[in-house]
RNA sequence: GCCAGGGUAGCUCAAUGGUGGAGCAGAGUCUUCAUAAGGCUACGGCUGUGGGUCCGAAUCCCACCCCUGGUACCA
């Protein structure tokens, strides 16, 4: 038995949540589930990302305070959780006391070891955006995008800067080595090219009047502001204790065996944040998992298009172990994964209502009508008898490949049952097949515990023995 | 622009030189234990475009088109 330490990505607060962040939190949540089912003892942690300037611009438009907007958003995404069966072991919110001191604690290792300096950075500044912008960016007036008509100023602020380009060659080593391993392979050469191009030191605060007194204070420095993906990352750490008093969860805990996180956030988890656990003199995580994103209808996800799915609506309509199956089983990790209600739908229809819940109905009710009686021996260790790459697919985060061999099984035990035909066969005759047929769904129900455990839950108990009776459709059909 | 990955049946994907496969949807059929469910069968593809290498190309080479990601101080 080990430990296993799995963080989610933490979401930014500023608005409710969506279908992505959905996929994210079951994807954290079936890791967990898979790793305190082979005995190990497992964590997850997630966290509210609280400091960017974005979310005091997004209180702002809501005509509310900053702390009680992103409290409100936080609780929004806490019900997301609850409603998919994630349980999360800590929740860290950035704008806790005990996370700016853990935050403090870590620059000032950064700085004891000589890694942050000051300089003036300059940079065109646009003062509706409050950001500072580079030229591409820009429109052919050389204007911001969000407020054409207004001239963006040249700005310069003395900022402290974290030495990134002094750990080029460490990060290197790291990843190359898989001493923090990124999957996919992809995103892992992403990152070695991005390092080999050289590495640039990076600005590492901000005013406090650019960042409007939000933020975690820099130590010994009243005018600045830490740039909020260095506090960010330290959620991952604050969460489990760095920088408390008693220190003994952290020491237990850390590094991450894995961060779980979008693709649009790979360089801060797999060069920043690795650099500055380098610089602290703090290990490193394990391995970071690159999860890629949801489409609607083959098209980005964005407001302007108004295609943001609400994740909520969907568990209330199709219920939860179905968003979880379709986010696990239709959607590649490592590829965008394209959403629709309609397929959703067609899915429910197919795999869990045709497929494992028919599959469930019939052999209960064969079991009934025949007074089959099984013990309740606890049947094999999910895993074992069943296909062939279970575990090796869920090694490799492959959850719909996985997911995919469950479901020849069930197709196999359709199979079997047209074949024998046991509504055909006397009592005697039916049951040593029922039997067996009886342990295979219980077999399958285990497999299953991880991806949508609720179900799991149910066909157990169901089939739990002696007698097995005919219940209510696990999924009616749609 | 440059770098990486991709473009295969209506949809989602598999197949890296040797007769293009599966699931879903749609069709037919068998069956009734089951949620008008399940089984079986057939249908369905000039493998993005145009060239080239080869006895043979989805697979290798060249050119072009389209999609996705990265190209740093933006989360």
């Amino acid at each position: 038995m080990s430990k296993f330490f799995i963080t989610n990505a933490i979401p930014y607060v500023n608005a409710k949540p969506h279908i992505g962040h959905a996929l994210e939190f079951v994807q954290s949540d079936v890791i967990r589930r898979f790793h305190l089912l082979q005995g190990d003892e497992t964590v997850l942690l997630c966290g509210g990302d609280e400091n960017a300037i974005k979310n005091v611009q997004a209180a702002d438009r809501a005509g509310k305070p900053v702390q009680e907007f992103i409290d409100e958003n936080t609780k929004l995404f806490s019900q997301l959780a609850e409603k998919l069966n994630v349980h999360f072991d800590f929740w860290q919110k950035a704008s806790s006391k005990n996370h700016h001191i853990s935050s403090q604690k870590l620059w000032e290792l950064c700085n004891k070891n000589g890694d942050i300096y000051k300089q003036t950075y300059t940079g065109l500044y646009c003062v509706g955006c409050e950001l500072f912008y580079e030229k591409e960016e820009l429109d052919e007036n050389g204007e911001c995008l969000e407020h054409p008509g207004k001239k963006l100023e040249e700005v310069s602020e003395e900022n402290y800067f974290f030495k990134l380009s002094k750990y080029e060659k460490k990060l290197l080593e790291l990843i190359e080595s898989d001493d923090l391993k990124i999957t996919p392979i992809g995103r892992k050469n992403e990152v070695v090219s991005f390092i080999k191009q050289g590495l640039k030191d990076i600005s590492i605060s901000r005013s406090n009047k650019r960042a409007r007194n939000w933020g975690v204070p820099v130590p010994d420095d009243d005018s600045q502001r830490m740039y909020v993906w260095f506090d960010a990352l330290n959620i991952y750490q604050s969460g489990i204790g760095f920088g408390s008093e008693d220190e003994s969860l952290y020491k237990k805990w850390w590094p991450a065996d894995v961060h779980v996180i979008g693709k649009g956030i790979t360089r801060f988890h797999a060069v920043y944040w690795p650099a500055f656990l380098l610089s602290a003199g703090l290990k490193t995580p394990k391995s970071i998992l690159v999860h890629e994103y949801i489409t609607v209808n083959g098209q980005k996800m964005s407001k302007t298009l108004g295609n943001v799915i609400d994740p909520t609506i969907l568990i209330d309509r199709y219920g939860t172990d179905a968003l979880r199956y379709y986010c696990l089983a239709k959607i590649s990790p490592f590829a965008d994964g394209d959403f629709s209600e309609e397929k959703l739908k067609d899915v429910y229809n197919a795999d869990l209502a045709n497929g494992l819940g028919n599959l469930v109905a019939r052999v209960a009710k064969l079991c009934e009508t025949n007074e089959v009686s099984i013990s309740d021996i606890p049947h094999r260790v999910p895993n074992v008898s069943l296909k062939g790459g279970y575990i090796e697919y869920f090694e490799r985060y492959e959850f719909n490949l996985a997911l995919e061999e469950l479901w020849k099984d069930i197709k196999d035990l359709d199979v079997a049952i047209n074949t024998e035909k046991p509504w055909t066969l006397s009592k005697e005759n039916a049951t040593p097949l029922l039997k067996i047929l009886a342990y295979q769904i219980k077999n399958i129900a285990h497999g299953i515990k991880p991806f949508l455990p609720d179900t799991a839950e149910k066909i157990l108990k169901q089939f739990k023995g002696p007698g097995i009776m005919a219940q209510s459709p696990l999924f009616p059909r749609l």
